[in-house]
DNA sequence: AGCACGCCGACT
DNA sequence: GTCGGCGTGCTC
């Protein structure tokens, strides 16, 4: 959509709508026109439904056919580059557009007309009866000057009940008024004074802000370790683009960290900014999709899916940890929110700023090749230096049968215990023990629904499947042989290594961070907060410790099995392992008090285990770079994962050998196609999974040589296909 | 996505 | 005979 058009009422418009079909459809503008991005709702069939207006209609189709649309909705129109945006993503995912239209109108009550409340101020005439409680009340309302209340609101403020409140309205002594319920989110002062800068992030910052001065679309990969003050460098540009009265979204990997990042938003620009996650209420979804619609969000904090807001002009993206794995969106649509808010931007003529300690491999290669610009920040913020990092290797060890923490471990966690300091345990496996293996037959309880191992939780007293999430009861026999009281756990999971903690540190005070012991959002904060101020000796935690939480005690890192990421077949394994342990490593010493890294290894020599240690990084991304080129793969090449499910693996073969015989589309653009053969995990919740790999060269348009490829069929009875571009993970 | 249409198997 | 299973196709 170029420039918005009118269409007069009764012309013939095209309409998007989010039913899953394959075309627009053509629809008379309703009394009163239209504009061309305008939300409506049309009739089809039976049923009425959600569209944009996308654009004329063609002449061709049958004028005794024709409907009308039957309403525009009160929401501000789709601006031009949102629809581009929604297109463009749709073509690079391979995602109908109807589905992106789903995906970008993801609040609730878009077709209800903008509901209003009742609010009261103060009114012009004077009471028949002055009473006590009267008084309290116009007390109230000539205190807040000309603010408007709800009747709730009023009534509490001045202590009485709300029948004072309706007399004195009765009397004109108290004005009611409609008011909209959804209200614009407060102003954020850009020139609140900040934190002071170090004379390295001044500078970091002064670049930023020179970006949004321009005006035209940049990304800038901005690199700090942990504590070096990227929060507060990107803070500056957010500022400058409040400045320039464009608005600013700032991506999160995970919602744990927005209560953390509001308050230092509202420390720095005296206000609380809109939040957009799947936590957030539905009249508050509402409130944000209508106001960023209309400007009236200047800067929205949120998970990936903020990326497909309306904002009306959005001036800066920060992702912020872009390196984070969960801005892949891993079903529905299939996108990188990292990369799409660099297509965004792009097309909004916006700022990217991609913040992380440990840059993706592709954030780093576009960086290297001159696409993103680079700042580094160097310096951690104050006197904490990085944690100086050494491998124990385990073959000199000394450990028995089920124990995990090292001799040499031991005595460190001893020695900062003395101190008065914290330790960190790492352990990237949730629950007790990975697997459970009955000492009678050798079986290992599996899923039902899966091709995965059931992982204990003893803590829930049941057998998980970290797949699908399906759970039962810790089983007294064996399922295959019957045999009772024979099964065992094998391997270490973090409950079980907080058994064994307790049993060596019998006087610490010990706290596990686990995504899954955790009932609320809430709960995790409190035991967060509950760390942070020394509650704790020991943490013991997986993944989820690595995600930016701030312990000013802990100066000691402790990773049980560095190993445990190297082995896998995945192309990134290489690279997750090294952002991972880095980032845990840097959770260690961030206040005044020096921080060490114990990395427990059985091969560390490895090149991966030696360049974590070794802290070369730029070394580590060049030898990755290389080997990811040797092969071909990204992101140096392009690769498409196509994954077939369905009820019976015979089903999924017959689609995905069918494929495989119909690949002359991916032929022609000289892409290769490997399989089909069964997914990693070959069955997740009953159904069967068959994948193909296709590979090309980076110049090739790859998405058009898939459409037609996967073009020549339609997947018939219960079959699925789904393809994801750029796949993150290969199960 | 819904909802109709339509063509085969198990019943009152 | 008919009720209802869900495969196929259409919606401006």
């Amino acid at each position: 959509m170029a420039d918005p058009v009118f269409f007069d009422s009764g012309a013939r418009v095209a309409v998007l709508t989010t039913q899953p079909l394959d075309r627009l459809l053509t629809y008379r503008a309703p009394e009163g026109g239209c504009w061309q991005g305008a939300y409506v709702e049309a009739p089809l069939g039976p049923r009425k439904v959600m569209g944009v207006v996308w654009g004329a209609g063609e002449t061709g189709f049958d004028a005794s056919k024709l409907r009308a649309i039957s309403k525009v909705l009160d929401v501000a129109p789709m601006r031009g580059e949102m629809a581009e945006f929604l297109a463009r993503v749709g073509d690079y995912t391979l995602t109908p557009l109807p589905q992106m239209l789903r995906l970008a109108t993801r609040a609730p009550g878009l077709t209800d007309p903008p509901s209003m409340r009742k609010v009261y101020r103060l009114g012009e005439a004077e009471p028949d009866r002055l009473t006590d409680a009267r008084t309290r009340v116009l007390a109230v309302l000539e205190d807040f000057g000309g603010l408007a209340f709800t009747l709730g609101e009023l009534a509490e403020q001045a202590g009485v009940t709300t029948s004072v409140v309706k007399g004195l309205v009765k009397q004109g002594a108290v004005r009611e008024e409609e008011s909209p319920r959804d209200l614009p989110y407060p102003m954020l002062d850009p020139d609140a004074p900040g934190k002071p800068l170090t004379e390295d992030q001044a500078a970091a910052a002064s670049v930023l802000v020179g970006g949004i001065r321009s005006g035209l679309y940049g990304t800038t990969l901005l690199r700090g370790v942990t504590g070096s003050g990227k929060t507060e460098v990107y803070m500056e540009a957010v500022a400058e683009t409040l400045r320039r009265g464009r608005q600013a979204l700032v991506l999160l990997p995970e919602i744990a960290l927005t209560a953390d990042f509001l308050t230092r938003v509202e420390a720095r620009f005296g206000a609380r900014p809109a939040e957009w996650h799947s936590g957030v209420t539905m009249t508050e979804r509402r409130r944000l999709w209508r106001m960023a619609g209309e400007g009236a969000a200047p800067l929205v904090v949120g998970a990936r899916s903020a990326l497909f807001l309306p904002f009306r002009d959005l001036g800066l993206i920060v992702v912020d940890e872009e390196h984070d794995q969960s801005y892949k969106q891993e079903d529905g649509v299939l996108y990188s929110a990292r990369d799409m808010a660099v297509l965004r931007a792009s097309v909004n003529a916006a700022r990217v700023i991609l913040a992380t300690a440990t840059p993706s491999l592709e954030t780093w290669a576009n960086a290297e090749a001159g696409k993103y610009e680079r700042l580094d920040l160097t310096a951690r913020f104050g006197p904490a230096v990085l944690p100086e990092l050494r491998a124990i290797d385990m073959r000199d060890e000394d450990l028995p049968a089920n124990r995990w923490i090292s001799p040499t471990l031991e005595a460190h966690v001893r020695d900062r215990m003395a101190k008065g300091e914290q330790a960190l345990l790492f352990l990237n496996r949730r629950g007790y023990a990975p697997v459970t293996i009955c000492r009678a037959c050798g079986h290992q309880v599996a899923c039902d629904h899966c091709d995965a191992r059931m992982v204990e939780h003893r803590f829930l007293k049941r057998l998980v499947c970290h797949q699908c999430g399906e759970s039962k009861p810790m089983p007294e026999e064996c399922p295959s042989c019957h045999v009772a009281g024979k099964l065992a756990p094998v391997g270490p999971g973090v409950e079980r290594l907080a058994e064994e903690v307790a049993e060596r540190f019998p006087e610490a005070r010990v706290a596990v961070l686990s995504s899954d012991l955790f009932a609320s959002a809430r709960a995790l904060k409190e035991q967060i907060g509950l760390i942070a101020g020394g509650g704790a000796d020991i943490v013991i935690g997986t993944q989820m410790v690595a995600k930016g939480h701030n312990f000013p005690l802990l100066t000691l890192v402790g990773v049980i099995d560095a190993d445990l990421g190297l082995q896998g077949s995945d192309l990134r394994a290489a690279e997750k392992t090294f952002q991972l342990i880095r980032q845990v490593a840097g959770r260690a010493g961030r206040a005044e008090r020096p921080g060490l890294a114990l990395l427990q290894t059985f091969q560390p020599e490895h090149p991966v285990i030696r360049a974590i240690l070794s802290g070369e990084e730029e070394g580590f991304w060049r030898a990755e770079a290389d080997e990811r080129r040797a092969a071909g793969v990204p992101p140096y090449g392009r690769l498409a994962g196509v994954v077939i499910s369905a009820g019976s693996a015979e089903a999924a073969f017959d689609l995905g050998n069918a494929l495989a015989r119909a690949d002359a589309p991916l032929r022609a653009v000289g892409a290769q196609l490997y399989g089909p053969a069964p997914a990693p995990i070959a069955r997740i919740r009953g159904r069967h999974r068959v994948r193909l790999l296709v590979k090309s060269d980076k110049t090739v348009a790859l998405q058009p040589a898939l459409r037609a490829w996967i073009g020549q069929f339609s997947p018939k009875g219960d079959t699925r296909l789904s393809v994801d571009i750029d796949p993150q993970s290969f199960y």
